[in-house]
DNA sequence: CCAAAAGTGTTGAGCTTACACCCATGT
DNA sequence: ACATGGGTGTAAGCTCAACACTTTTGG
């Protein structure tokens, strides 16, 4: 049996998500409005703590379906935070995730057990600790990976319309795109797929409703794509 | 005074950090010849533990100048490591971070002390826990960071040639690349300021040495600079 | 038949690539 | 003088950005 390290602090380890969805219109986070200790009362980041016998992949995973009841998210790892006294209450050292879903299909059950609610990201409130600074940084990381990867798909419904992707992206950037350009420059992709179905909602003309090629979004992910010409970060 | 939570687990939280250099010719990695338990005489990446009042970016910084006798070295968080079985001594998490240094900077009696050793990335030996995991994950992010933006030349010494870039570059992707086109490339970004002198060392015609234009590279360090075509991350 | 949204075409500018030539240096 | 390595030039092809026209649909 070997013997255990000395000399050195166990520290609480937290997981903080920060759930970015897309109305159609505008970037939202889904926020925790605590009605718990510390800080009740007061916005925040969902989190937890990391479990003796527990995968720092799997904690993330489970904080995410807690959330949403949404199992296999999108998410990636952002940055672990870990100043001295970024929590008043005791130190913790937090690993800060970002995950994209798709709005339309979370449990409406599971945020009203947490207390969270969709709130445009441009309107986001104060929160505790160093949540704005999360938050500023997963913004900043969205729209550099976003820039490059199709990952905007991962904040869309399964069948989505090439405008619906464009306004997606004007939102992440927060400038507008020229619909021919952007059209052509998904297109050549290759990423998607022609339903043949049209988008029913639209009151002018409908627009075609594609889905993701999985497979080559699987094979392309990690290449380069340039979808956004001059990016802002 | 607060009360402080419950039930959760304190974790020993580490860093390991990986270490590249670049000796002209190949990529080198500064690796650890372990003369400590656990797994005394195997080879690992620098380590060690976050202490209780130590902010994680100070205990990074810590770690790095152990080893190099360097202050302000670049490096980047990787990623948080959180298998709970990667240590098998005790449950530890590990922020794991890559530095990029000039190697004929460092200090060899730093290195000396952690009986730490320059090795060519190609010819890496099997490692401790998860750190072969690391180093790959590790040169991922290199050829995707220095495809994109001016990361290289801290690997470089602060007087540098056009040439040596390349040579650079071209270990990092392990891909020659067209002379005069990478020039162009290079010279355009503008980051480069002549110092009028030249590499003495050169047996031929001595190349001109250039050093950063430290202003221009931090304002344009996030932007995007495309150095390399078509990447294989 | 008109307004609004969506699909497609074109063109010029700029960039990238592939390649050739000339210059400097030590032997 | 010549071999080696370093600096610069150029033309073809491609991509991107800017812009215009046509189509579909509901009212």
């Amino acid at each position: 049996m070997l013997e255990k390290y000395n000399h050195s602090a166990r520290i609480l380890v937290a997981l903080d998500c920060i759930v970015f969805g897309f109305d159609g219109e505008e970037l939202k986070l889904l926020l925790i409005k605590r009605n718990f200790e510390p800080q009740l009362g007061k916005w925040s980041l969902m989190g937890g703590f990391l479990n003796e016998t527990e995968d720092l992949e799997v904690a993330a995973n489970r904080i995410l379906y807690d959330l949403t009841g949404l199992q296999d998210v999108y998410f990636e790892e952002l940055k672990t935070f870990g100043r001295v006294d970024r929590d008043p209450v005791e130190r913790t050292v937090s690993v800060c995730f970002f995950a994209l879903i798709n709005i339309h299909a979370h449990s409406q059950d599971a945020a009203k057990a947490q207390n969270a609610f969709w709130i445009n990201l441009k309107n986001r409130p104060e929160m505790i600790f160093d949540h704005n600074e999360m938050v500023n940084l997963a913004l900043e990381r969205l729209r550099y990976r976003a820039a490059l990867h199709p990952i905007g798909f991962e904040l869309l419904p399964e069948k989505f319309t090439i405008p619906q992707l464009q306004k997606l992206y004007e939102a992440i950037y927060d400038t507008p795109l020229d619909r021919r350009n952007f059209s052509r420059k998904i297109l050549s992709t290759k990423l998607l797929i022609d339903t043949g179905e049209k988008n029913e909602n639209s009151a002018t003309k409908k627009a075609i409703l594609y889905r993701l090629d999985q497979q080559k979004y699987q094979q392309q992910f990690n290449a380069f794509h340039y979808f956004v010409s001059d990016i802002r970060v």
